[in-house]
DNA sequence: AAATATTACAACCGCGCGCCC
DNA sequence: CGGGCGCGCGGTTGTAATATT
């Protein structure tokens, strides 16, 4: 069966809209709402299709949509989440509060694929590229080492944080700065210490970025059972992607967290921690108690 | 200053999914 | 159970604004 095109109906305009039609449809739907955007413009008075309507009230005249320019953040949280879920607009939308899935995909189109293009340099090349300036570098790092940052209902942003590197702290760096106490909420770093820990590894994660640590496609992962206190916003691409094929190896109820972020780790995105590295951390989360049980490999 | 190229973004198009009859 | 309909999604296009030559 063929369908009907959406705005076949002569008369119907297309194209730009005017502000005397914004105005007639935020009207309209601010006193009956959008129950039917097939039925709507017919009632609002509106030369045009439903679909239009809809379309230029979601993308454009909805009240809680945030005008203006990205931020750096929103950009690298646009990247990471892209990392994680593909081209699935809307689902990156809906992890930016105030953003649209077409605002999202434009501005990955016009900016962060070009960024990534310039970021994503040959391996040889790559140390230099890191060094290069702190901006990028941190971008970088993210891209290249990092599980996707958490977004602000996830994680509350801390003033000046942002332009520290969440660098893959090693185990040997990192180590001096955990608590062993499974008791203790400073067996995970907290943000105003983490920081610190990052700066302090820095290079030296600079300089072991290929050796210790690879990306996402040997992604270690698993089915969380007990969810309780766990970030909604992982829990929720975990159920969204639902690992398949990625979880062996796992006990079930078990959830991996990042230490850093005290956050659990994106499944798909979380780098393997190598050889005695992976050992390291697995202790740690176990004494932290955020895994209840060695998984076995 | 004009022509051309590039960028940014609003809007359109077609498809797939789910609901309802 | 299959077809029609409405809606939402992702890809693409059109065009205005801006930068470059």
């Amino acid at each position: 069966m063929v369908r009907a095109p959406c705005c076949e109906k002569m008369g119907l305009k297309k194209g730009p809209w005017t502000p005397e039609e914004d105005h007639v449809l935020v009207a309209y739907i601010q006193k009956y709402g959008h129950g039917n955007w097939r039925a709507l413009p017919k009632q609002a008075g509106l030369l045009r299709c439903g679909k239009s309507c809809r379309l230029r009230w979601t993308n454009y005249l909805r009240p809680d949509i945030k005008r203006g320019n990205f931020t750096r953040e929103e950009e690298d949280t646009i990247i990471q989440l892209h990392e994680m879920l593909g081209n699935r607009w809307s689902a990156i939308a809906a992890r930016l509060p105030g953003r649209t899935d077409n605002e999202i995909k434009n501005v990955w189109h016009t900016h962060l694929k070009k960024r990534l293009k310039q970021n994503t340099a040959p391996p040889n090349q790559a140390t230099s590229t890191i060094t290069q300036v702190a901006d990028d570098k941190a971008v970088q790092v993210r891209q290249v080492t990092k599980p996707p940052q958490v977004t602000e209902s996830c994680v509350p942003t801390t003033a000046g944080f942002e332009n520290s590197i969440p660098s893959p702290v090693s185990p040997q760096q990192s180590s001096c700065n955990f608590s062993s106490s499974s008791t203790e909420s400073s067996s995970i770093l907290t943000y105003e210490n983490r920081a610190a820990v990052a700066s302090a590894a820095e290079d030296e994660c600079m300089d072991s970025l290929e050796s210790n640590w690879t990306q996402a496609s040997n992604t270690i992962g698993f089915w969380p059972e007990n969810l309780s206190g766990m970030d909604e916003f992982w829990l929720e691409a975990l159920k969204e992607e639902k690992l398949d094929g990625q979880e062996e190896g796992f006990p079930a109820g078990s959830v991996m967290m990042d230490p850093t972020y005290q956050a659990p780790l994106s499944p798909l995105t979380f780098p393997v921690y190598q050889d005695d590295n992976m050992d390291f951390w697995l202790n740690v989360l176990m004494e932290a108690g955020q895994m209840q049980s060695m998984p076995e490999f």
